[in-house]
DNA sequence: TATCTTTGCGTAATATATACACAAAGACAG
DNA sequence: CTGTCTTTGTGTATATATTACGCAAAGATA
């Protein structure tokens, strides 16, 4: 590194990969963009990086702008940097990776006359800039990282079913979980509570509801419990 | 996004965390600083990004630089963007992680009156800025990968015989392995051809030279094989 | 020729992963 | 209130993978 170089000087951006699950499907949270370039498009959330802001900041305060929630699952994705990304200037991006419970998550109606809606992972629309790329090494993150961290948890709401559970797996992993080994593959690992409460309103009978039980998971991580499913 | 920022902006930088086994030990290449801050200081070698090169081009181009070395193992690492890493002004760093044959390199005696030097993993010197940092997230992420992606050819050369693979990931997990499993794991993935060649100049019975077949390895991964040790 | 170090190999014991089926709960329809 | 439908909840046998472990032969050196 020699001297600090001049102007011109990229700018930096940060992208928004937003995961839900709405009990039935895996969705992704795009905007649509009210501005060219790509006006019209959907877009990932994201923005320009302040300059009084760490890049985590910026992630975060983007995320609070777009979703109202706040303490989400947020962590580094990937930085994409090539040249033309932007068609207006040579922009970086660095990108981030959130999951959030969709049921507490309010959509805020047209923030600077954007649209904002959840779509269905399997069935995104064409995404302005190379946010394709960005949701494509995301969902790559996501399918790995759910396998061997219980993140999870960070999308389903606090009390579940066991069923939601496993439902959640397959429809990250991508295919059928056998019911009753991933039931005792979790429940011998104790990081679930079951609660005396039962889920309601249901066509059948009921079942059960679990809590995740963060406390014992970070006792057991000491231990040199490694988490995988 | 809306409409593109104005000065001040962030400076961004690459610094590369490069990694080299000298056939008994884990290096990291560091270069000693001509100039403030940190002056004299040890750091990870690295410098500005170019407006006409991508961050990946930036990082290949450092790395050349220091090491003249090309088709190395690199990808991207994390990026670092915290408000004061630099003490002259706000500097955003994409961080690459690499790989390189020890034996290949050739040491460039001081560019830039720059120092340059391998040092043990297990012993190295204070480092200017946040390095310490991104040595940590670097040697967390080898640690990783080497279990679960055949890089540790990466850092072998071409011909090596047994031992020294194992060597290599003991010195990487930093644990011992069982010498017979650890072949027997590695002699089953058919990854590794057996050559007629033994090793030469040792006090002891001297064993088959072997090299690493990344052909059937991309073969084996497109039927869904796995690589794990 | 004896000594030293490293190579090269296989099996038994244990732990983990997979495959698989049936009874009970409860809502709903008739 | 009875039958039907769907989902819950549970256990075992088999296959597969991991771990632990010891001994003879090669080759250099003294």
């Amino acid at each position: 590194m020699t001297n600090t170089y001049k102007y011109p000087r990229p700018a930096i951006t940060v992208d928004c990969v937003v995961f839900g699950y709405d009990g039935n499907e895996l969705n992704i949270l795009l905007i649509k963009r009210g501005i060219e370039p790509f006006v019209d498009c959907w877009a990932l959330p994201g923005g320009f990086v302040r300059h009084d802001e760490t890049i985590d900041e910026a992630a975060k305060r983007e995320l609070l702008e777009e979703t109202f929630v706040k303490n989400i699952y947020l962590e580094q994705l990937y930085t994409f940097g090539d040249l033309y990304r932007d068609p207006r200037e040579r922009v970086i991006s660095v990108s981030y990776f959130a999951l959030v419970r969709q049921e507490e998550f309010q959509i805020k109606a047209s923030t600077d006359a954007n649209e904002v809606a959840w779509f269905k992972v399997q069935n995104t629309p064409a995404l302005a800039f190379d946010h394709e790329n960005i949701l494509e090494m995301a969902l790559k993150r996501l399918k790995n990282k759910v396998r061997y961290e219980p993140i999870g948890f960070e999308l389903l709401p606090p009390k579940f079913p066991f069923s939601a559970l496993e439902q959640l797996y397959e429809s990250i992993i991508g295919k059928p979980l056998d019911r009753r080994n991933f039931r005792n593959k979790f429940q011998k690992m104790g990081l679930l509570t079951k609660l005396s409460e039962k889920q309601e309103k249901v066509a059948h009978k009921r079942g059960f509801l679990y809590q995740f039980d963060s406390d014992k998971y970070e006792q057991l991580k000491k231990d040199g419990f490694e988490f995988a499913i």
